[in-house]
DNA sequence: AAAATAGTGTCTATAAGACATTATGTC
DNA sequence: GACATAATGTCTTATAGACACTATTTT
């Protein structure tokens, strides 16, 4: 059945046969502050792009799950240790995005609460790219390097997509929230005002969140029930 | 302000600092034929998993878009010259997913219709890792080579889901087709049937249709409205 | 006229959206 | 008691789903 001697045997294979592009891994890291979306950018430090700011991002070792890469970069240039959402969002290979190389990165979106957004520290590890890091809101950005403003785009809709049919919205929050505070992260992502009730019903129903017996207080008003959402993964409402 | 030498200067950036993984595409086209969902795969004709079926797929060039390889790929293997529809999918890059060294794949989905999916002829170009290609439908599969598995499975999913949301139903359906036709493959796709009065209702509240003044007579029964798509590309229904 | 598929409408249930008042805490 | 935010329900409208008969063509 089998004419071809190269059966099971790898002699035949040639890795060098075809020259290889270069793979780094961006991460469009997203959190809510101050009543604003917010993304994380670092300021390159070096050619090409040096002095503009950009996605964090790096090359992906040989040995390197993708989305390993996507987490070291960005402990390695902003701090971050842990993102509490990290996905996959789309691989940019276009021939000419970067003049150094072919580089075809793999984009990543990640997602903190507001509350864990402070940096670590501003300084980023020696031997990257990044000068220092710094969240941005995203209405009012710097001119963005390579094609990192249609990543961000991208990472934009597509987190905006997912509010509405999963609960990814733990990852923007404090393990505890009131329903505002859940709220305000919807308003805050989707851009529009939403009405309390319904909103409150909505959630409600979806049977994801549970209260917990502990109250929120502050200010001089009545005191707000703190929820926590049931799984820390990302549910499909639905279908 | 700038310390480093190498502002605006390419010396500084050494490709080779970083060894590179290879890059492929992958593509799981899928069509629907005598109402079953149908993939094309190809026989493996070299190491590794000589033999096994897999997804067409190969490398990508190193001055070639992504979506380029996809097309190429797809015809070198199979002579499908152009899907109606293609679409990236997921990258996948787990460290040992390829024997032959590190090998990071861009994974793509392409639709056709059912009437195209003739295969223009059986014999792979000469070069690539194709020995024969063939459809099979999408329950009764020969085990995957690689982790092909998952990318189809993903595939599917993804087909699923856009199915509901948008009208990439199009890519799967001549550019006239009746309602029936166009509720059957909904159908195939979903794994269940459809109320044909509902099924109409909504189609045609979608303002996605437009009647043609041509009518399918076929058999000893009354013919049926020819429809088509007012437009080639997916449309996202509601938000 | 028999056979076969095309084409059509109503009723019910559920979900979404508009909308205002009372409750409970702090100071 | 003044203030500030939390908490709650009804009515209307739109959408989804269950369901059966008539229309038109060929043979």
């Amino acid at each position: 059945m089998n004419t071809n001697r190269s059966e099971d045997s790898p002699t035949s294979y040639n890795p060098d046969a075809f020259p290889r592009p270069s793979v780094t891994v961006d991460i469009a890291a997203l959190t809510p502050r101050r009543e604003k979306l917010h993304v994380l950018l670092i300021e390159r430090g070096v050619w090409p792009h040096e002095g503009m700011w950009a996605l964090p991002g790096g090359f992906v070792r040989i040995e390197e799950n993708l989305d390993d890469a996507a987490h070291r970069e960005l402990c390695e240039e902003t701090g971050i240790l842990k993102p509490r959402y990290l996905e996959q969002l789309y691989t940019f290979g276009t021939v000419d995005r970067d003049p150094r190389t072919r580089v075809i990165s793999v984009a990543y979106f990640a997602l903190l609460p507001g509350s864990e957004s402070d940096l670590p520290n501003n300084q980023p590890h020696a031997g990257t790219d990044a000068r220092s890091a710094q969240w941005f809101p995203v209405e009012a950005l710097p001119p963005l390097a390579f094609d990192h403003g249609a990543i961000l785009q991208m990472a934009l809709e597509r987190l905006r997509a997912k509010l509405s049919y999963t609960s990814v919205a733990y990852a923007l929050l404090n393990e505890e929230f009131t329903l505002t505070e859940l709220q305000t992260v919807y308003e805050i992502i989707l851009g529009r005002e939403l009405d309390k009730r319904n909103f409150r019903k909505k959630m409600l129903s979806l049977e994801i969140l549970e209260a917990t017996p502990r109250q929120k207080r502050e200010g001089a008003h009545r005191p707000a029930q703190l929820f926590r959402f049931k799984q820390h993964e990302p549910i499909f409402f639905d279908g």
